[in-house]
DNA sequence: CACATAAAATGACCGACAGTCAGTGTATTT
DNA sequence: AAATACACTGACTGTCGGTCATTTTATGTG
């Protein structure tokens, strides 16, 4: 029988119709402004159900921020498909990060507040249900991570990159200075333009060669 | 008569005694953590007296942000009393972020937990007050950036930093990189230890190498 | 000292919001 | 037709940031 099959589906369309709802709430209001109402209304549903369907605000939150690392698996899955020398895997990598900040800053925006959100996670007992958030972001972060360090390590066998580095070191170095960039360029924008009278893109294309510079042997 | 002066001084004690009390709760608790009364019972008044010396909670941490901007800025003017080349000089304000960090981690997590807060003071109406600190704190890091543009510029004419560079655009990225880099050394200290077996002095040491190659002519 | 006035401090109260749960409606099974 | 399982509801609860009428304390005056 089928219908057991049938409710299953039929669940998961709501459970992602609200997660829509939610993607229009929080990306207008942001999380602190954004109520559980609003979603609720927004999703047409009530409140109580919404918690049949999310154990909490920040789950409904995390769901989301999954979403958009499932986009950014796909820009850099993209990209990588071809063959390149391991400098020239790094360059992807950096503007596959661009490239999916320029098409989603919303999805981008939403990472960023929640790594710096305030996490107990760790030390709180019987949390099953948002580690298993927790364990399946940071093993995506792990799994980009395990990328960089192979494609440098790759880079200095192939004489693309220097060999005076040190592949695992270098690698985190990466990440945390894109990391920097891009909030730099999303959350002072508005800075960059007025005072500086540069923009995101400019700054970013700069970094991209700065990096070069500083991988070249 | 030095009563207005006297009662003009024990206010700002108080206001001080109160900071100090918030510090303590903030800095154990976290922002979202601690309550309005958690702090009134440390520093032993009501809530509503808390209410007289601060706006809102929100003003109460940003006189502690304020607190940690000027140790930094402390920091920064010892170390930039000597006569450097340019290069020198960035390498020294690197290294005074770093300290900073070292020195005071919690007043680093407070500011870059501040800095990530959905703030929309910029759009708000008759915000005079935390407007007030808003453009205080923006103009403590306008400084810093000056100060990295100028000993960027320096470092070019005195043959340090390689001539390809723009000194506004580079200043921006190391700005943006270290905050990066003592974001993940911080929030991901753990991480690094147990996955990487690196800690965050060895990567940040690492960095200032890495930097140091890509300013070099 | 007694009394008036100003400054400082209080805590009961309010509105907003995350999260809960007893109860209602609807489809499926017997 | 009755029983059962499932989906949904919205009034209610506890918590917390923020307010304000009232009380307490300090200063000034005759």
């Amino acid at each position: 029988m089928g219908i057991a099959e049938r409710r299953e589906r039929e669940k998961e369309q709501r459970k992602q119709a609200i997660i829509d709802a939610a993607e229009k709430v929080f990306f207008s209001k942001g999380f602190e402004n954004a109520t559980v109402d609003d979603i609720a209304n927004e999703a047409e549903f009530s409140k109580g159900t919404l918690y049949l369907y999310f154990k909490s605000k920040e789950e409904i939150y995390l769901a989301i921020i999954l979403r958009g690392m499932k986009l950014m698996g796909e820009i850099f899955e993209a990209r990588l498909k071809k063959s390149l020398t391991g400098l020239e895997t790094v360059r992807e990598l950096g503007r596959g990060y661009m490239e999916f900040y320029f098409k989603y800053p919303e999805y981008m925006n939403a990472m960023m507040y929640y790594e710096n959100m305030e996490i107990l996670l760790e030390n709180e007992k019987g949390y099953a249900d948002c580690d298993d958030f927790y364990t399946k972001t940071t093993g995506e972060t792990f799994k980009s991570l395990d990328i960089l360090v192979e494609s440098i390590e790759r880079g200095i066998k192939d004489g693309s990159v220097s060999k005076e580095l040190d592949p695992v070191k270098t690698a985190i170095i990466l990440w945390g200075e894109i990391t920097g960039m891009l909030m730099v360029a999303s959350m002072k924008k508005s800075i960059l333009e007025k005072k500086f009278n540069v923009t995101a893109e400019e700054i970013l294309e700069e970094y991209l060669k700065y990096t070069a510079r500083a991988l070249a042997p």
